[in-house]
DNA sequence: CTGTTAGCGCATTCAG
DNA sequence: CTGAATGCGCTAACAG
């Protein structure tokens, strides 16, 4: 059985003046005479009164709420940039709403209708992998409802990103690798649906460029490949391979796995970086070095562009592309170990 | 710049009707002649028209809302629990708020307080390790919001709870331990203050206590103590130990690290254990047996719990124990595998 | 400085 | 079956 909670017109009675003078007494409406004014806050600290925030966002038509749609908790990666969000949101004193897509499109709609009504005063997503229909987007522009995407690119919705710069990520990555003495790098690829996949590989080559090495097609494998590991095998035998670049933390962990079946060492006969810089990375062996995507400070920026957004709805849309950092541990040799 | 959402009253103008009867027509109030419910349908859905829940919940007095708190995000237990009540939160239409209390007891305060402005339906809530005060959570109980707790105890807040059976996951995790020929075994505690750390601790000795093997203090140790790795090193060479386990899978890598420091084999001199199952316990080399505790089964079992109060008040609280899962990796001998 | 009036969007009496 | 009236709790515009 719900209490029912001391209202605005409560106090008002119990001292003989109207809602609206309480109203401008709480809200420092100026207009108050001193008195009156502490009287007011006495007996409403008294009476524990808290402001009903339902009704007044039924009038002032915001809610203090942002929504949020990720794909996911379980990963690491979402859990720093919900971790991030929420450190700037609660700050600035808003709500979060969470929804979750499980990467469906379905289920991706029903969240933004959603939190459309309920009526938030921004949404922060990563949209799915699959990435055909964006008509739940643009209804969200056109709701003008401030809207801030992170991560995941949708290139027919012109609104703020927030995004890890992948290419330059991978190009650091395999730049290092060959810096390192590696020249056969191999790359795992991500799902074909991502900008991240596509960008990294991107980032891959352009470093083999940099260095004039030129592109092998037989040293790409699809990360999703059920035969992954016995062609990356087979790559190990046809080929010098000396180093490895996989769009994840967890496909190079399948590289590891095949490594050590062969009996190659790491990182003495081939190097490898991942990608994503799981707290796992440190824990295996040897520890894993990675790129790391600074999540939190993705999901932080993202909601402080929403706030932006938000306070000032003329504010300019922004793209930001976040630096990654390249992680270095015992899976890659260290510039001192290359034979000069 | 906001737009204008079309109202009850709009589509109530637009057919010459009165905003009740449309209420009633989208409600399915039932009275109301079929001809006018499916002009009006026809116009809302024309319209686009979405109720305004903001304004429901006012004059319905819920808001088909529930708030969480967890102490973080990061670890991966809390990302399943909460994976875990989305799932069946999302299926009953209630709205998620989440807050975080960074296990610090005045940001819990302030959660809870915020979630009760809120006018949340029911809250859900994994309180800080820190738990010498619990006036909020009284206050919670007093405001009639229903409360499911999840995962640690209060004992002086009477309400409905969820937690892991550490108890038996510990005593199931020793006991195998010893039938797998382990009878030296360290026990690398947790955090003092938590109920979870003294019931895994009790499961440990209860287990030995079953075997008829003494229980010897110099084998368990602090899991925060600074110098755990040298403590563990030399109880090594003073004592035959042949088991470990330990309050986390964190506290079990660190047990990995010495032993492998020390050369000594795992399982084949030293069994290790571990507690949560972390995804990292498979990545480990060798893979690490862990005590999986039913992380997402938590939530999903708690926000059930908790609908049901907010559903109908007059249900009776309860006290779930979730059984654990003792999940068997490289890092523990098997049953074959032991001498006859 | 303060009271009056009005309305946010909706559900729910109570009359007809 | 339907309309008119009322109120959820609060803010804001307008008088006084």
């Amino acid at each position: 059985m719900k209490k029912k909670r001391v209202s605005i017109t409560d106090i008002a009675k119990a001292l003989n003046v109207t809602p609206s003078t309480v109203s401008r007494a709480l809200n420092n409406g100026g207009k108050v005479s001193e008195k009156k004014k502490q009287q007011i806050l006495a007996l409403a600290k008294e009476l524990g009164y808290r402001p009903n925030p339902i009704a007044r966002s039924l009038v002032e038509n915001k809610t203090q709420t942002i929504g949020l749609i990720i794909p996911e908790f379980t990963h690491h990666f979402y859990s720093r940039v919900l971790a991030g969000i929420e450190s700037v949101t609660s700050k600035a004193g808003y709500q979060l709403l969470i929804c979750t897509s499980n990467e469906k499109k379905k289920q991706e709609i029903k969240s933004f209708q959603t939190l459309l009504d309920a009526r938030v005063d921004g949404i922060l997503a990563t949209i799915c992998k699959k990435n055909d229909e964006f008509d739940h987007l643009q209804e969200v522009l056109d709701s003008g409802t401030p809207l801030v995407l992170m991560d995941r690119i949708c290139e027919e919705i012109e609104t703020s990103y927030v995004i890890s710069d992948d290419f330059v990520g991978a190009f650091q990555a395999v730049d290092f690798l060959i810096q390192t003495g590696c020249t056969q790098i191999i790359h795992i690829k991500g799902p074909k649906v991502l900008s991240t996949s596509f960008n990294r590989f991107m980032g891959y080559k352009e470093a083999l460029k940099k260095h004039l090495i030129a592109f092998n097609e037989d040293l790409v494998f699809e990360g999703n490949d059920p035969e992954l590991a016995e062609k990356i095998s087979a790559c190990l035998k046809s080929n010098a391979v000396d180093g490895i670049f996989a769009y994840s933390d967890y496909l190079a962990f399948e590289a590891f796995k095949v490594l050590k079946n062969e009996g190659i060492s790491i990182p003495d006969q081939v190097s490898i970086v991942g990608y994503a810089d799981e707290p796992i990375s440190s824990y295996v062996t040897p520890q894993l070095s990675s790129v790391n995507q600074k999540p939190f400070e993705m999901g932080a920026i993202a909601a402080g562009l929403l706030l932006n957004q938000i306070q000032d709805p003329e504010t300019p849309l922004e793209f930001k592309s976040l630096k990654t950092e390249l992680v270095l541990r015992a899976s890659t040799k260290t510039f001192k170990e290359i034979p000069v």
